[in-house]
DNA sequence: TTTCCAATATCGCATAACCGATATAAACAA
DNA sequence: TTGTTTATATCGGTTATGCGATATTGGAAA
């Protein structure tokens, strides 16, 4: 019952957005939220957000060899992320001083 | 089915986060999160949120004459918004520039 | 080849988040 | 008093989010 802000949400963004950042498969985007979070996301998590994001055209696979898949983000995916991010800011505007303030 | 990232999630976060800011009324949080994201969350939204973190003494009513309950947050509230600001700014600490970027 | 491993895929489930509708209560006006 | 408005409270239900478990697949190694 402790901790409150559970910060359950986002997840799609946040994949979006790192592919965005960089072309990425399944395995790094569960390492990079690792990394920012602490806790690697369940292949159950991740997979599905993928294969959503591929079915409407919002990431792509780009030709691989082997098993891994990596995605680029594309032309809709970019206008949908940059929509996206107007209504993250819109609501977090006033977060930068705390990023600044810890992140740096 | 268009438009992913939908953003759910993080409301209690934002709660919180308003009323370390200022004390602030239920009808005031919703006037508020209606001015950042375009649209006014109901009173089923914001009401269990109040009430959850007044239970967990987050938040605590301040002396108020008449209906409208104005809340502060506590020191187990800023300790909780603390650590919950920290988790925010280790998964969106590159959100930054986005937000310089649009809300200046 | 066979064996093993790592990346991906999928299914069912638990929980959380949020809403709509409705109820309550307090203040004020007529 | 009665009626009206506004803020708060609560309940049930829907949807979304994320997880655990399991299956599948392809490549590498033996």
């Amino acid at each position: 019952m402790e901790s409150c802000c559970s910060m359950k949400g986002f997840l799609t963004f946040i994949v979006l957005r790192l592919i965005s950042k960089k072309n990425m498969s399944g395995e790094d985007i569960r390492e990079e939220i690792r990394k920012r979070k602490g806790t690697r996301p369940s292949p159950g998590t991740v997979y599905p957000v993928l294969k959503y994001l591929n079915k409407n055209k919002f990431i792509e696979e780009i030709s691989s060899k082997g098993k891994i898949k990596r995605y680029k983000i594309t032309k809709k995916g970019k206008k949908e992320l940059n929509e996206a991010t107007n209504k993250f800011c819109m609501l977090f505007y006033d977060m930068k001083d705390d990023i600044s303030r810890r992140c740096n």
